[in-house]
RNA sequence: GGUCGGAUGGCCGAGUGGCUAGGCAGAGCUCUGCAAAAGCUCGUACAGCGGUUCGAAUCCGCUUUCGACCUCCA
């Protein structure tokens, strides 16, 4: 395979050229959800950023682990031992048991996913599923040095770290205003440092999620479970890890200073972070309540939403930014990229039908048509740069729907060039991008048998000129949303 | 307050020290029974002020402004 790929690293702050660990095989991580609520579509771009980092990898010929967690335990609000448990104030709020919860939303981000075109991993481990490796793990650190008993909670201490390590490296930190500035906390009394952060967490008798320890009952901490589960399927040091940008700080800064305080070695080659989606100009969040849910994007009905949207559309609105830059969402911005969508998969279509014929040569179009080929892969291999890949797909588009109307003879470029156009394009919109998603319910087939009776008809009326009924019929289609189009080799419709 | 990142044409959104991003919207044309689709043509944008340079929207400084993180958050 052909290595060109360059990756932008967080933790150095600049391009660098990926070279695996141990080539064909790639290690990637990423962040998964925390299963006490529904996923909405900020979260919903990290996830589609690495399904595409892990397709295009694929793509590229590299074997690739991807594992994503799935936390389900230990999530406090805050690390002051006064937080509340998100898990367990969800299941009191739904009475349920905290693993129904877990299973209920697990259940359902696994349905968005589908949806969204989102692969599963290679492994999903959850947090509760490795209790006994994140134990293992806080033994190592506590071995090191580098972690302390406070009633029962065993918490990283920072400071000792600090002597041999840099904490606050990945996020830019200033570790001694860490230190200094956040000491008048409330229940901070534990730790010895304000920065400390607690990877064993003792817990309160009502607390109905419990693990055993050597410390006592309680839960695993925020940030271990990431490093614990990470080391154990991907190794002591992997290639990538990725995540939201939020997690940044505490949560991959405390993941570099866990592996590091248990085994002494740098845990990631490669970390990178995906930017935030906003909703004019705010991070969506939940607190922030400018949020909404895959499902009331599909069926329009929030107060934000002017429309429903389809999944392919919107990860196609995504995919048509930088992962690294912040997007906002707005339905004008939506509703244009739905069009450039529209037009892009009718390309596909066409391309699809399209067959080759030989015919003259012309060295001009062939070389234009390979250095779209070429630009393609180059852009996506600047840092997964789809936003670029894309512009070059529509490049290309224009190029097949020229073909497909005679305004280009497809006889100029040779087959070779035909064959390879057809396998970029479809390998982009297919595997890479994947926002090929087709419709593939009863109903959908159910409409194309309707469809192809009612255009039969039409063809009869208008053979003999009766364009009154002809209009007609496409004027009532067209109120149904569907568009009809007479082409000079017959009549098509789509999904307006 | 600290740290970091943005400000690009009507809108969204890439990118680069000199060479058309792309999409959407808009105008004109071709095609068409009419539409739609498609193709062609058109707009010459880079927050402001300085500086470096033969040349900066791209590098540096300052200003304005928006945001993220600093507490769970993708």
């Amino acid at each position: 395979m052909e290595n060109k790929l360059k990756i932008y690293d967080s933790l150095s702050r600049e391009k660098k050229l990926f070279e695996p660990l141990n080539p064909p095989f790639v290690g990637l991580y990423s962040c998964g959800p925390t299963v006490y609520n529904e996923v909405h579509l900020g979260n919903l771009r990290t996830f589609t950023t690495f399904d595409v980092v892990y397709r295009y990898l694929t793509h590229l010929g590299y074997k690739v682990r991807y594992v994503r967690n799935i936390t389900d335990a230990g999530h406090l609000t805050n690390d002051a031992g006064e937080g509340v448990d998100r898990i367990e104030e969800r299941a009191k709020l739904e009475m349920l048991e905290p693993m129904e919860i877990v299973q209920k939303y697990t259940n359902s981000f696994h349905d968005v996913c589908r949806e969204f075109n989102i692969l599963p991993p290679s492994i999903e481990p959850t947090a509760t599923g490795h209790i006994v490796e994140q134990i293992e793990m806080i033994k190592r650190i506590l071995n090191n040095g580098y972690a302390y008993e406070s009633k029962g909670s065993i918490y990283f201490d920072v400071r000792k770290y600090m002597e041999q390590h840099h904490y606050g490296k990945l996020s830019g930190r200033n570790v001694d205003d860490l230190l200094e500035n956040t000491r008048e906390l409330d229940g901070q009394e534990e730790k010895k440092n304000a920065a400390d952060f607690a990877i064993w967490k003792s817990v309160a008798p009502n607390h109905i999620q419990r693990w055993q320890s050597p410390w006592g009952e309680g839960i695993p901490g925020w940030h271990l479970e990431c490093s614990a589960m990470s080391c154990k399927y991907l190794g002591k040091q992997f290639d990538i890890h990725g995540g939201g940008m939020d997690l940044k700080f505490p949560h991959h800064e405390c993941e570099i200073a866990q592996s590091v305080g248990a085994d002494g070695i740098e845990p990631v080659r490669y970390w990178m972070h995906a930017n935030m989606l906003t909703v004019n100009g705010d991070k969506m969040s939940k607190s922030k309540g400018n949020s909404f849910l895959p499902r009331e994007l599909f069926d329009g009905k929030h107060e934000l939403l002017e429309k429903a949207y389809a999944p392919m559309a919107v990860r196609f609105f995504m995919l048509q930014a930088h992962y690294r830059s912040t997007l906002d969402f707005t339905n004008a911005a939506l509703q244009a990229a739905e069009k450039g969508f529209a037009r892009l998969m009718n390309a596909y279509h066409t391309l699809q039908a399209l067959t080759y014929v030989s015919g003259t040569t012309v060295q001009s179009e062939i070389d234009e048509v390979n250095t779209l080929c070429n630009d393609v892969y180059e852009k996506m291999n600047d840092d997964f740069n789809t936003a670029e890949a894309i512009a070059v797909l529509f490049e290309m588009a224009k190029k097949i729907n020229s073909y497909k109307e005679g305004i280009i003879a497809i006889s100029t470029i040779d087959e070779a060039t035909f064959n390879k156009l057809k396998e970029t394009f479809t390998a982009f919109i297919k595997d890479i991008l994947a926002i090929d998603k087709e419709d593939t319910t009863e109903d959908a087939s159910i409409a194309d048998g309707l469809m192809n009776v009612i255009l039969e008809l039409r063809k009869d009326v208008r053979a003999k000129k009766d364009f009154a009924a002809s209009d007609k019929i496409r004027d009532e289609l067209l109120k149904l949303g569907i568009q009809v189009k007479d082409g000079k080799e017959g009549t098509t419709w789509s999904k307006s």
